[in-house]
DNA sequence: CCAAAATCGTTGGTGCGTCCAACGGTTGGT
DNA sequence: ACCAACCGTTGGACGCACCAACGATTTTGG
């Protein structure tokens, strides 16, 4: 969007689907503008985030604690391995795995990313009072669980207190 | 996304921008869903209710009454005007420009998003009682105002009283 | 033990929303 | 008559999310 103008609100404007995309839109902005300012995108945040949280994984592994598509960790990884900030090293003990690692550099650009992320928060909330901030957070919170529950994230169906995957024979 | 999963609840999930931006993902896949329920998307919608709202324009003013971008405007017409539900017309008195109206049949098309989408409103905010709705309403449109006024969307800087654009020299 | 099933990484493509650059045709101010 | 501004159009880009298909490999269960 650039330019509504014309001092007209229209209908759709006080839509709460409306107003959650357009603020999620400038949101997602003012990521996209902090994090290209050191030349990454969402998706390398969180593949970093995710390698220092988890440790060294597979791209599989990877993509489902990241969120990420496996169609999309190639490029990702792609991208992060070209400027040394993960690295990809196959697994020995199963051939079709690589292993990511996050090197010394990845975690250096993961700290400024982070860095970046919450001048990004602050930036988003700014008209709000910390009070307001909270609820906000609380409300979109729950309506975030709400729809992630009945919409596939759910997965993981059963896996009793049995350590990892290990389900039958 | 699909599947976080893996009961892991990463760093980043409860950033406010994180979930803003989730948050819309789902309201944005409810809606889309709603309007492709009836052959359309979101900026048929956006056109046919600019249209109604203001009546018959040209596509550059459809463009910056509706917010959609020009290059995008074209496609958008050709679709709804594929379909009868517009209709585009050269301009007798500026041979620039086409005139494009709303039909019957686009009107009517208009009533059925208007159905889905008020429908959708409920299914995203379902787990919120009315005056929860209510107060993420307003601390969502206190945002969005405030980066609207600082984003590209003040624009049409000046027109005085004076009717047309006739600015300078 | 071996074949069928599942997993892994990869490529290439889809869709939506947003935006940019460039073009030729048209108009209007001077 | 000129040139600036506007109009519509095309073709491209990006980010995020997804799907289908493939070869290589591993796990499985009969």
């Amino acid at each position: 969007m650039q330019d509504p103008s014309e001092e007209a609100p229209a209908r759709w404007e006080s839509l709460p689907s409306w107003l959650l995309t357009q603020t999620a839109s400038h949101a997602h902005r003012l990521v996209t503008e902090g994090f290209s300012s050191v030349g990454a995108r969402g998706y390398h945040y969180r593949l970093l985030a995710t390698l220092e949280r988890f440790g060294p994984a597979s791209q599989a592994a990877l993509g489902r604690r990241s969120g990420i598509h496996l169609s999309d960790m190639v490029a990702t990884i792609n991208e992060l391995a070209d400027r040394d900030l993960v690295e990809r090293a196959p697994d020995p003990a199963d051939r079709r795995r690589n292993i990511i690692s996050l090197t010394a550099a990845g975690k250096r650009q993961l700290r400024r990313l982070e860095k970046r992320l919450a001048e990004c928060q602050d930036a988003l909330l700014a008209p709000l009072s910390p009070g307001e901030r909270q609820r906000l957070t609380e409300l979109l919170s729950r309506l975030l669980d709400h729809h992630n529950r009945r919409t596939g994230t759910p997965e993981e169906p059963w896996r009793g207190p049995g350590s990892a995957r290990a389900p039958s024979r």
